[in-house]
RNA sequence: GGCCUCGUGGCGCAACUGAAUAGCGCACUGGAUUUCGGCUCCAGCGGUUGCAGGUUUGAAUCCUGCCGGGGUCACCA
């Protein structure tokens, strides 16, 4: 069963063993690995080796050394037929019978490419999202959320056990503005009330707050205030410190006041991530997890990995590593960001069996986590090494960066909306969605423009900086989530209208593939290797790509020959399979990413 | 300024982590349907991979310097 996983390693492995055993035998030299690569479009071959790797050891010209490997390996290994040297690259070419029977194999297996977990083992925990309870989310939330999901998914294929979660910031001075704007301001107004979801209700008491200190503050200046001061003496700021220790010592009302705006924004959260198509495992709550750390820091302190200065803060010195001081806690006693977050990787390693964890957080922090990892390692966690920072570049706009203060932020649920009205436009035109009901179109446009949304962003590298265009994210034609939900509906039609058993096994016989027949099958059988690589990587992009190359290849093959009007029955059936398995293909590979398909539109 | 990071045809992205003539999409030009969904397919145009050196049999990829963009240098998170 397990042989089955891997059919394009497999080979390689066979060849690998091969070639090694061929270079004994000719030169008498013992190489330990062979580099090996898919033959590129323009040459004749399936695997390709690099036989300039080989010069270190053996002395004398590639093209020769190729040229005797070559033959050796069609006479050593039954499915190699040909073989043709190109400078220092041996190009080899396996028989159908090998891709065919290699394709019958892999036909039955669901979720063909996925390996299942062994519930025992160790687990991975992917964090994402982690927003803060005072405003809505936006485009960079959706690409973080996006990638933090898909990135998740793609791990758990690739055969781990998987913690999808988050922490939530619900609690300090941001959201204190909210409370205290809405309490002066808020006329008793509930998302009930008003009809807005609730994260957006509380987001504007957070601009209502700004605006108001604003205003406090030139008043002041006014009065002869200096900036500086004006800025920290603000009666409103105050204030809001103020709120802040009360919620620090308890206080009812506050608390009170804290729990009920928070639950307003958790449900709206729940709505914009409900129609995201993400979820989680488990939730941290900051409001749990800001005091965890402390007594880390006092053990550090102890042990002389930090040290005190005068005023009582406490930190650490990482110049000899190139890097600053850092301070992990305040003079006042209270825990900064670094501390929380030393706090609870140690928690999660506790409530986990864990062998890896992964931050889903934007490039802007990369300084930050790499100070954190540093200082779990010289705290002595061994697992700080299996802590990784998942750096995804910043989402600009044609305009620039996003900005909240100047109003061009893209709302995350607003976004939603616009992609939906967009596929609803086209479709509406183009659509063939005869018999579909009200509810049912409407299902279809949201998996459309999602399908968009979402493939725009997760076919960039994360690491790279994304230029979102609206106008190209809504494209529906290239490289798009469209076009291949397109190439899935099509086939689909395609299976609907194949009125007889398809799903029988067709001996090897003597079928000579045509060649879109053979490049697909290659394709197909690439994909568990995909899957791993991405998981490695953390790269939902190379799903993408993978995915798109797929599409392009079962569509060129489309356009060649004909399928269900195919006279030999036995090619016909094989299309057909060939059909089913790519539909099959492209809907697992974009489950990875987040993304739906459907079967007609 | 120190540190980190990025720079690939007009635009948006690839390149299996050092290999062949650097791929693809959009845009532009020209073709393809008595056929299973033309939101398709085929072809053409377009790049000395920011610049200059270096390492290597081989560099978009590694090293050095410069130029340009972004990030970060908070007792915010």
């Amino acid at each position: 069963m397990h042989f089955n996983l891997f059919p394009y390693k497999i080979m390689q492995k066979k060849l690998e063993q091969a070639v090694k055993k061929g270079l004994q035998e000719i030169y008498g030299v013992t190489i330990n690995s062979v580099e090996f690569q898919t033959t590129k479009k323009d040459f004749e071959g399936d695997y390709t080796i690099v036989v300039f790797a080989f010069l270190r050891f053996i002395k004398g010209n590639p093209v020769e050394i190729g040229n005797k490997l070559g033959e050796f390996l069609v006479n050593n290994v039954a499915e190699v037929t040909k073989f043709n040297v190109v400078k220092g690259f041996l190009n080899l070419v396996i028989n159908d019978s090998y891709f065919l029977n290699s394709f019958q194999n892999i036909y039955k297996i669901e979720n063909f490419g996925f390996v299942s977990p062994n519930p025992k083992d160790k687990a991975v925990m992917v964090e994402y999202s982690s927003p803060n309870t005072n405003k809505p989310l936006h485009l960079g939330h959706i690409r973080n959320n996006l990638l933090g999901y898909s990135v998740a998914e793609i791990i758990k294929a690739s055969g781990k056990n998987v913690y999808k979660t988050q922490i939530i910031n619900d609690r300090g001075i941001h959201i204190c503005k909210s409370m205290l704007a809405w309490q002066r301001f808020g006329n008793g107004e509930t998302p009930k009330n008003t009809n807005l979801k609730g994260d957006k209700l509380v987001g504007n008491y957070y601009v209502a707050f700004d605006k108001a200190y604003k205003e406090e503050m030139k008043a002041l200046v006014a009065q002869g205030k200096s900036e500086e001061d004006a800025k920290k003496e603000a009666p409103i700021l105050v204030e809001a410190q103020e709120m802040l220790r009360k919620w620090e010592a308890g206080d009812t009302e506050v608390v009170a006041l804290w729990k009920k705006m928070n639950q307003w924004v958790f449900d709206g959260f729940d709505i914009t991530y409900k129609e995201l198509g993400v979820n989680f495992d488990k939730n941290y709550y900051e409001s749990n997890t800001y005091l965890l750390g402390k007594d880390v820091v006092a053990k550090g302190l102890n042990d002389g990995i930090f040290y005190k200065k005068d005023d009582g803060s406490v930190w650490i010195d990482l110049t000899d590593e190139g890097l600053d001081e850092k301070i992990v806690l305040r003079a006042d006693g209270t825990a900064v960001y670094m501390t929380q977050d030393i706090g609870t990787a140690i928690e999660r390693f506790k409530d986990f069996d864990l062998e890896k964890l992964v931050y889903t957080v934007g490039n802007e922090q990369d300084y930050h986590f790499k100070v954190l990892f540093l200082i779990l390692s010289k705290l002595g966690y061994s697992w700080a090494k299996n802590c990784y920072h998942l750096s995804y570049g910043m989402v600009d706009l044609p305009s620039g960066k996003m900005k909240s203060r100047e109003g061009t932020v893209v709302d995350a649920d607003d976004l939603m909306v616009e992609m939906t009205n967009t596929a609803r436009d086209i479709s509406q035109e183009l659509g063939k969605l005869e018999g579909y009901s009200k509810p049912e179109k409407e299902t279809l446009y949201k998996t459309i423009g999602l399908g968009a949304l979402k493939y725009y962003i997760l076919k960039v590298d994360p690491k790279k900086r994304i230029l979102f265009n609206p106008e190209e994210s809504v494209d529906f034609a290239g490289n798009t989530g469209p076009f291949i939900q397109y190439t899935y509906a099509r086939i689909q039609s395609i299976l609907r209208k194949a009125s007889f058993d398809y799903h029988v096994t067709q001996s090897e016989a003597e079928v000579n593939l045509h060649e879109k027949e053979r490049s697909l099958i290659k394709q197909l059988l690439l994909f568990p290797e995909i899957i791993q690589n991405a998981a490695i990587n953390h790269s939902p992009a190379l799903i993408a790509n993978f995915t798109y190359d797929l599409v392009k290849e079962y569509n060129s093959f489309y356009q060649t020959v004909p399928i269900l009007a195919c006279e030999n029955e036995q090619e016909k059936i094989i299309r057909t399979q060939l059909s089913f398995k790519v539909g099959e293909i492209i809907k697992s590979a974009f489950n990875l990413l987040g993304i739906n398909v459907p079967d007609r539109m």
